[in-house]
DNA sequence: TTGACACATTCCCATATCGGAATGTATAGT
DNA sequence: ACTATACATTCCGATATGGGAATGTGTCAA
């Protein structure tokens, strides 16, 4: 099975850069097409797909104004992100308490490796040389 | 070109709905991967896939105990998703207020379609600079 | 060493996706 | 009617993806 369709929920959706990059510029107010292409740099016809996608989970309105198709956000539907995430909150809320309280005592805050990985290997080695 | 990877960013690595039930489960406490695959029903080597690209995005931290890999959430890696996500929740807080307002005024609740009745004009502006 | 256990990795593949280009459609103006 | 404008929709092609099955790797115990 391949991922999840982009239009399946609106975690989906804002996983693409420039759908999150489209509704922040409009939260600012409601917009057409044209200046989402003009103030994002992108092309026209992908905008209006990336528009398309947006609608489909709902995380945006639109309304016909002549010849303008102005879009707006639906807030409502970016809160399930908010509140899924939110559920994670109170631990790097201890975290920063735990580098505040540090620094009141002196320290250097917590300095430790996230990922430690950075050796990654090429994806396309055989390991296996008996199959196929 | 096709989707952004998986691995790109934690907006990529959380759109897909089984990795968001294993970080609410390992936010429960640090887990080997045994638990996570008796606790959530999966296949095991589709967790440890799961748990790779979590991994990549620094969405999770693992260690060796013994032959388990304890895995537990890195929850920093979790913020810039609430933290975009909450850029937007003023607007849904306006929207509890206007409800609110109107229940202590002793209406019912608001129960119209967002934009149809009443003369609602959100951001009804010209929004084109018309510069051609 | 051997076997069992706990995970990780690989292979295969049907499929959604994004960009680019071209084309389609609806509205406005003359 | 004709043209320009403002979007939407197609078609195309390369590619990462997730599930299933099989296999590899590393650790512990006897």
């Amino acid at each position: 099975m391949p991922r999840a369709a982009t239009t399946s929920d609106a975690f989906n959706a804002v996983a693409e850069p420039r759908r999150r990059e489209i509704l922040s510029y409009l939260a600012l107010q409601e917009r057409p097409v044209g200046d989402i292409v003009a103030g994002l740099g992108l092309e026209q016809p992908s905008v209006s797909k990336h528009l398309r996608v947006l609608r489909a989970v709902g995380l945006v309105r639109v309304r016909r104004d002549g010849r303008q198709m102005l879009y707006r956000i639906n807030p409502e539907a970016i809160r399930p992100l908010h509140e899924w995430s939110g559920q994670f909150e109170r631990f790097w809320r201890h975290q920063l308490d735990r580098i505040k309280e540090r620094a009141e005592r002196g320290n250097a805050p917590d300095r430790r490796r996230i990922g430690s990985q950075s050796k990654e290997k090429p994806c396309a080695q055989r390991a296996s040389p008996t199959r196929r």
